[in-house]
DNA sequence: TTAAAAAAGGACAATTTTGTCCGTTATTAT
DNA sequence: ATAATAACGGACAAAATTGTCCTTTTTTAA
């Protein structure tokens, strides 16, 4: 559905909310140890998040990555996913044609629309709060 | 959304299924063309397609694919996205955990169940026949 | 002011996916 | 029988994605 930046991206963004909530700024290192993803890889797909002004950044000693507390409600998984995946998954046919539309579609046109939009409403009604909900109490996983 | 091998592999049957409508055999060349796809490529895909008993295969001078009249309303689009991809739409996490289901779940386990199911649904439920219903009437098409 | 910490960024490497080439095999029509 | 046709199959190549390494920059704290 993802690709792996995007699956560690969000896993990422996730607990660096569930840190921010606490008042904790988190670093490169212990996030991926945290959502177990490959470090260096991790670290740009941070990068690509901090240059979104999805997280913010801080160099240094005592540094790493945070979120503004009162955005964590207002981030929502959608511009994660934009950020990172662009609007292919929005956008794009589901048999790959370059124009595809109501005009011209492909014979799944009208029902790839449907799963998509239900897709894409789900993404843009999950904020960074929700995700954290259930973690702390071991509720839910970011990672095995 | 799904692998260019699948997007293919949906598009080659869709129109090897319009072909046999009208009691035709097309060749792998002429499959290619009408679909815009690369030619080679297609031929492993459709190779898988013939070995998993999609669509019938064959050899020499006015050979070529083709599929059971009667088969042609009761092959779902699920099946053809399993002999090509798998069971990866059907049965991965959204955020790519190797164990996640309900007992131990990832914060979307649920919103990403619901999506899957209906597109699941959806392709279980779409039969090559109707796949090629709006093609030769050109409300719809498999290419561009 | 210096050493350490931590992100930034560039170059490279591995893997997967996508795509190509070409000889082999089977079948048909002449 | 033979030549032509068309799928089969293996090896290879290109491109995209994923992942690693190492140096540079910024910042902090001692």
């Amino acid at each position: 559905m993802f690709s792996k930046a995007c699956e560690y991206g969000i896993k990422a963004s996730t607990y660096i909310a569930l840190q921010s909530i606490e008042g904790k700024r988190t670093s490169l290192r212990d996030i991926a140890k945290k959502i177990d993803s490959p470090e260096a890889f991790t670290a740009k797909i941070l990068q690509l998040l901090a240059r979104n002004q999805i997280i913010d950044s801080v160099k240094g000693p005592s540094g790493g990555f945070q979120i503004e507390k009162d955005q964590i409600d207002k981030i929502k998984l959608s511009e994660i996913v934009y950020a990172i995946d662009g609007d292919n998954i929005y956008v794009g046919c589901g048999l790959g044609l370059k124009e595809c539309n109501a005009l011209k579609p492909c014979p799944v046109h009208e029902k790839f629309v449907a799963i998509r939009d239900n897709l894409k409403k789900m993404l843009e009604n999950t904020s960074l709060y929700e995700m954290t909900a259930g973690l702390e109490v071991g509720l839910t996983y970011l990672k095995r």
